[in-house]
DNA sequence: TTTTTATGTAAAATACTTTTTACAATATTA
DNA sequence: TAATATTGTAAAAAGTATTTTACATAAAAA
């Protein structure tokens, strides 16, 4: 799962603790997830969304897994 | 959270066990998820929209967290 | 009616997400 | 340069998601 949480957050010349407290979560939070530690809860990345003004699929990209058996 | 994933699954005939299938996890996580348990991971929602043919924010619809407890 | 399929549920175990506290390194500003 | 703001990181704890195994019930099919 690839993000722009990044690159939107800097295009609205936030910090990570700026947009962790509009987003309701802390900064390591936001930290964790800029740098691919692992992906939000589904319900943060709508929330994230919601703050950086764009749909869920446009600030996520979906890789699928190999999914050998289909 | 709410989620149309019963709807969506119905109308393509599968079970919850086809479906659990399809999207590589077990009936018992459909389950719980169109019985609002809980709500799936992203990278989950993803697939589950993914299968199912619609986009993220078509399948579910983020109410913004109720803090119980705040 | 009997068999099979589909759904609901539960407990334990494991994995993942988030918070809290804390320290270090970098970048920016005074 | 010195002070401050920002970012990276880490460990422990708490909360949440998912699997596995298992049983019960309901619905559909034979």
């Amino acid at each position: 799962m690839k993000n722009h949480i990044q690159e939107l957050r800097k295009l609205y010349k936030l910090s990570q603790d700026e947009l962790a407290k509009k987003a309701s979560v802390t900064r390591q939070t936001i930290n964790a997830i800029e740098n691919d530690k692992y992906d939000p809860s589904l319900s943060l990345a709508f929330e994230l969304a919601s703050v950086l003004q764009v749909q869920v699929q446009e600030l996520f990209e979906y890789t699928k897994k190999d999914n050998h058996n289909v």
